[in-house]
DNA sequence: ACAAAATGGGTATTATCTTAATCATAGAAT
DNA sequence: ATTCTATGATTAAGATAATACCCATTTTGT
C-alpha cells in the first residue's frame, strides 16, 4: 500500500507548495520558455510540469526543485539563504552537537 | 511507465533537498521528537521520514513540506519569506501582467 | 480573420513509492 | 553493566505518480 487513502495537508503546506509552483511558472514565463521547453530541459513530461506549477503535493520533490533551479527560483541551497538557515554555522556541526538519539524515558511525568 | 530509468539531478537540486532534510532532522531533534512521534504526527511511515531526512529526491513534496512545517522549518509561505519572493508584489498580480502564453514564432532567428 | 502554437485536461499503462512488518544495532538512562 | 529505546535497514505487496497519447480550447502573431 502506498498512502493510506487520501491524505490531507496543513494549510501552510498547501500554500508553500502552491507558492513554489507559482514561482516556477513566473520564472518560466519571465524566461519566455514554453511548458514543452522547460519540461524537456528538466527531463520530465509536460503533464508533470503542469502539476508542479499547479502545486500538486504529490509530485516528487526532486523534480520540483530541479525545475525550480532551471528557471532560477531560489531554494535553500543558495548562498544567500544558507547563511540564514544555518544560522551562521554549518548544519552538520549543529547536528553533531545534539545527542545522536532522542531518548525519552517512559515515565517522564511531563505534566506540563 | 513511470520514470524513464534512473534520472539525475543538478547538483544544486540535490543539495537543496539534502539541506532541507537536514533542517528537518535538526528541527526534530531540537524539539526532542523521535522519528516515530514525528512520522506519526505527519501521518507517514517512519521509513518515509527517514528518506525525507536523508534528502531522497523521490519523496513527495507535500510530505516533505508537511514534516518541515511540523518541526518549524521555514518554507516559502512564511511571511518573512513571502515578501522576498514576491518582491513586494503578489505573485498572482505579477503573473497576470505577463502574457498568458509564451508564444514563440517559428523563425525567431534568435542568434544571441 | 486565420493559422499556428501553447495550454488544459482526459485516459490507460507501467515503474516505483509508500507502507507494514521485522530484525539488528547503537545509544541513553538508571 | 544492564535494560530499554531509538535508529538503520530489508522485504513483499499494493497504491499511485509519471508518462505517452490524445483532443479541445485559447491565445498569439501575421
Amino acid at each position: 500500500m502506498a498512502s493510506p487513502v487520501n491524505r490531507t495537508y496543513l494549510r501552510q503546506t498547501q500554500d508553500a507548495v502552491e507558492l513554489l509552483g507559482k514561482l516556477i511558472r513566473l520564472g518560466r514565463k519571465e524566461r519566455k520558455m514554453t511548458e514543452e521547453e522547460l519540461s524537456g530541459r528538466a527531463g520530465i513530461s509536460r503533464r508533470t510540469l503542469q502539476k508542479i506549477e499547479r502545486g500538486d503535493p504529490k509530485c516528487k520533490i526532486g523534480l520540483v526543485f530541479e525545475v525550480a533551479n532551471i528557471v532560477g527560483v531560489k531554494l535553500f541551497s543558495d548562498e544567500e539563504n544558507s547563511t540564514r538557515y544555518t544560522f551562521g554555522r554549518h548544519i552538520d556541526d549543529k547536528l553533531a552537537l545534539l545527542p545522536k538519539r532522542v531518548h525519552r524515558p517512559v515515565n517522564v511525568n511531563d505534566d506540563f
